[in-house]
DNA sequence: GACCATGATTTATC
DNA sequence: GATAAATCATGGTC
């Protein structure tokens, strides 16, 4: 798990102090545990003992609310820092308590966020320094921002939401969950809006209305039509073959620069659509004989219909 | 908002 | 695996 390697790596030797009981703590992870020792360094009356947590943010929250328990005084945690990296260039975060570096916090952020407790993601959230301008290294971490995302989206603060997504750009690692997010939380009030839920075409006109912001869309746009150029070839070649072989499918893919399965979903549709057509003209001209005919091997072939050419395929 | 065209996907069948 | 049928998703027009 990523959090944890951080934190291992990261050596915490964190030092208790107090007016009465120094303390030195050593951390290491036991499967998908953190357990921590306190060992005491003044000897006394304080013996030593082991607490086993689940989670990193099991280990933050027991760390806040135990450790002014263990001192006479005010309780004063610090990272122990080796010579080659001084504080100025990690400039630890003030949790309550404890210290933690912006990646570590962001780490924590992702871990909750995979394991999708949101509530404690929140709780954790709550708990971090008050700046939410981006330009401090918390805020300034696209994992903080995300799980700030994913908060506002859970407890429906949905502006809330659509700021934080329209003001910080985001990795394209990140787009497809955040798209999903912003199209997901429009999509509710809009509902709520209506009082109904939305069909396909409301949630369009909600996409519409609703653009992705740039931060969470890299400008891809999927074509909605096919060259014209391209689709002049499909034609030519179902009209001699409405049933291309694999072979002649990627000889044509190859042709057009399509895949061979958009090839082959192009004549799928074509075939369905002449189907439709040619059912719907018997229907209003019932005297009129049938135009399909008969493949070599036994299957319908269907003619092109006047409408049909009619159509820009 | 209704409707259409078109590419993609899903499901059932052979 | 190929196909048919139904359906979804999207872009567009009126």
């Amino acid at each position: 798990m990523t959090t944890l390697h951080h934190l291992q790596s990261d050596q915490y030797g964190l030092r208790l102090k107090g007016p009465s009981l120094t303390a030195r703590w050593s951390k290491r992870v036991r499967c998908q545990h953190i357990c921590v020792t306190l060992l005491p360094i003044v000897p006394g009356p304080n013996s030593d003992f082991q607490m086993v947590f689940r989670t990193p943010i099991d280990f933050v929250t027991a760390s806040r609310l135990l450790l002014p328990h263990l001192a006479d005084g005010p309780t004063v945690l610090v990272r122990s820092r080796s010579p080659e990296d001084p504080p100025s260039t990690c400039p630890p975060m003030a949790l309550p308590g404890l210290y933690f570096s912006a990646a570590q916090i962001a780490s924590v952020c992702e871990t909750l966020e995979e394991t999708g407790d949101i509530e404690r993601l929140a709780r954790f959230l709550w708990s971090l320094p008050l700046t939410t301008d981006g330009r401090d290294s918390i805020s300034g971490h696209e994992s903080v921002q995300r799980a700030r995302a994913v908060v506002a989206f859970h407890t429906g603060s949905f502006r809330e939401l659509y700021h934080i997504l329209e003001t910080h750009r985001f990795t394209r690692a990140s787009h497809a969950k955040l798209q999903a997010m912003w199209l997901e939380a429009h999509y509710r009030e809009a509902e709520k809006l209506r009082g109904r839920p939305l069909g396909p075409v409301d949630k369009y006109r909600v996409r519409k209305k609703f653009p992705l912001p740039k931060t969470i869309w890299d400008g891809e746009q999927k074509t909605h039509c096919f060259k014209e150029r391209t689709r002049g070839l499909l034609r030519e070649w179902y009209l001699q073959d409405p049933y291309p072989n694999p072979g002649k499918k990627r000889e044509l893919a190859h042709a057009t620069g399509l895949t061979p399965t958009q090839v082959g979903n192009w004549f799928k549709n074509r075939r369905q659509r002449d189907r439709a057509a040619a059912a719907k003209n018997r229907l209003q001209h019932p005297m009129c004989p049938d135009t399909s005919t008969q493949r070599t091997d036994g299957q319908t072939l269907l003619s092109v219909t006047d409408s049909d050419s009619d159509l820009d395929v």
